[in-house]
DNA sequence: TCTATCTGTGTATACCATACTCAATAACTG
DNA sequence: CAGTTATTGAGTATGGTATACACAGATAGA
C-alpha cells in the first residue's frame, strides 16, 4: 500500500515531482478551509500545481485519496506508553489527543471508515494500545476491543460537538435538521414521549448558547462517556487480576 | 419537519400521489439491492415512477432523503421498556436491536451522522434510554450520554463488521484499502510495532475465513464492547445509588 | 546515442444534483 | 355550476463531478 511508503527503485522517466504525502497534506488543508465537500481532484490539482487528472498517477481514486487524508490527520498524536503512567491514563491521554484532532479537522468525522484499519497512524495507535493493555492480562483481540470503543466513542462524540458548534454558529449552513432540533419540543408530543418532551423542556436537546461555557460542557461530555468507558475496563482487568475471568 | 408527518389539510390542486414515507422505503430498498452510492434521485424517482425532479416536490435535498432512509430503518425496533428486564437488560436489547438492523440495512452505516438526533426513530430510541435510566438515579443529561455511548460503539461495531464480511466475500468489490489488511503482516515492521506485528501474526488484523464461525465471533466482539460499556454504566449506577456521586 | 518507460497534459464521456418553466389538475369561491 | 388559484408532476437545461484514454516530453540505463 502506498501510504506505507516504500522506497522507489532508480526508474527511467521523469521524476516524480509530488509525494503521496504532499497530495494527502494538500487535500488536508483543502479540508480544514473549505471541508470536505469541497476536496474535488481539480481543487486539490490546483493546489499542488498540477492538472486534475495527474493526481490519478499517485493515488488510484478520490476515495484513496480520502483515506490518506484521514491518516495524514491522524499522524504523531504525541502520546507514547513509555510517558503514561498506568493504562487509564494511557488511554485518557490517547482520546484527548485524538479529539483534539478531530477538533481541528472537523471534516475527519465525515470520512467513511474504511475496514479493518490498515493506515500507518492507526496501525500506530493500535500498537499503543497493545501495549498499554497487554500489561494488563488482556489478550491482543481484547485489547483492540477495548481501542475501537475508545476511539469510536471519541469519533462519535466528535462528530456530535462538530455538528452542535456548527448549529450554534451563527451564519453557518444549517441543515433542515439540525435547524428543527431547536423545534423539536414543539414536535415532540408530551403524552407519547414524556421523558424527552421534558429533556427538550430542559434544553437538553437545543443546541448550547455560544457563551463561554460551551467547550467546558464538550469536555465534560467527553469525560463522562469516557470515564464510563474506562470504569467498565477497569472491572475487567480486575476480574482478569483475580482470576475471575 | 416533514418526517415528524403534519397532516395536511385540504387544498387545491391535485393530491400528492406519494408520501414521504413512500419515498424513503423506496430508498431503503434501492440501497439493501445495491448500496448506498447507487441511491440517486433519478433511479429512486424510477422506482416510484416519478421523474427525477418530481422527487423535489417531497424533499428538499438528497441529503434529506437520505435522512429519511435513516430514520426509516431505525423504525420500530420493537423494544419497550416495560417489557425490559431492568436497565441492563434493556440497553443489551437495544443494542442487539440496532445491530439487527445495521445487518439487514449495511448501508446505514454510511450515512452521515446529522447533529442531535431530532428524527422520529431516533427520538423513541431516546424516550426508551430514558425510561431505562432515569428511574435508576441518572440525570436526564447522563442518560442520553449513555445511549450515545450504547448507540455509537453499536454502529461502529457494524461498520467494521460490515467492512470485514465484504472483504471476505469473494467477488464483492473490496476497496484497495480493505485488501491491504491481509498483507498488514508484511507491511509492519516487527522491530517498530512488535505488538501489532504478533497481533497480525495471530490473525487478528485478517478477515477471518469465511466459515460458520463467522457469525458467532461478530457477536462475541459486540458482547464484550457492550459488556465494557455497562459495566461501566454500572459502577456509575451503584456509586449514584449509594450517594458517591 | 538509442530505447524503453514513466510523468503530467489535453480531451472527452457519462453521470449527477438541481434550477426553471409549464400544462394539467382539483379544491375553494361565488 | 363557473371561475379562480394553488399545487402537482413533467420537460428541459446547466454546471460540476470522477475518471477513461491517448500523447508529448523527459529521463535512466543499454
Amino acid at each position: 500500500m502506498a501510504a506505507w511508503g516504500a522506497e522507489a527503485p532508480p526508474r527511467p522517466g521523469p521524476r516524480p515531482r509530488l509525494s503521496i504525502g504532499d497530495l494527502a497534506k494538500a487535500g488536508v488543508a483543502l479540508a480544514d478551509e473549505l471541508g470536505l465537500e469541497a476536496v474535488t481532484m481539480a481543487k486539490v490539482a490546483d493546489r499542488v500545481g498540477f492538472t486534475p487528472m495527474s493526481l490519478y498517477r499517485y493515488v488510484g481514486s478520490k476515495d484513496e485519496l480520502i483515506q490518506l487524508m484521514f491518516d495524514e490527520m491522524g499522524r504523531d498524536l504525541g502520546v507514547s506508553a513509555e510517558r503514561a503512567h498506568g493504562w487509564r491514563d494511557g488511554l485518557e491521554s490517547l482520546a484527548h489527543a485524538l479529539a483534539d484532532r478531530y477538533t481541528e479537522h472537523p471534516w475527519a468525522v465525515d470520512v467513511p471508515i474504511a475496514g479493518v484499519p490498515t493506515m500507518p497512524s492507526q496501525v500506530a495507535v493500535m500498537e499503543y494500545g497493545l501495549e498499554l493493555l497487554v500489561p494488563e492480562g488482556l489478550e491482543p483481540g481484547e485489547a483492540l476491543g477495548v481501542l475501537q470503543l475508545v476511539a469510536g466513542f471519541v469519533r462519535s462524540h466528535s462528530a456530535l460537538v462538530r455538528d452542535i458548534t456548527r448549529a450554534a454558529t451563527p451564519g453557518a449552513a444549517l441543515s433542515p435538521f439540525s435547524a428543527a432540533s431547536s423545534r423539536l419540543a414543539d414536535l415532540v408530543d408530551p403524552a407519547v414521549m414524556p421523558r424527552v418532551a421534558e429533556a427538550a423542556r430542559l434544553g437538553l436537546l437545543s443546541p448550547p448558547a455560544p457563551d463561554s461555557a460551551a467547550a467546558d460542557e464538550e469536555l465534560d461530555d467527553l469525560r463522562f462517556g469516557l470515564d464510563r468507558i474506562l470504569d467498565g475496563v477497569e472491572v475487567f482487568i480486575e476480574r482478569r487480576h483475580t482470576g475471575q475471568v
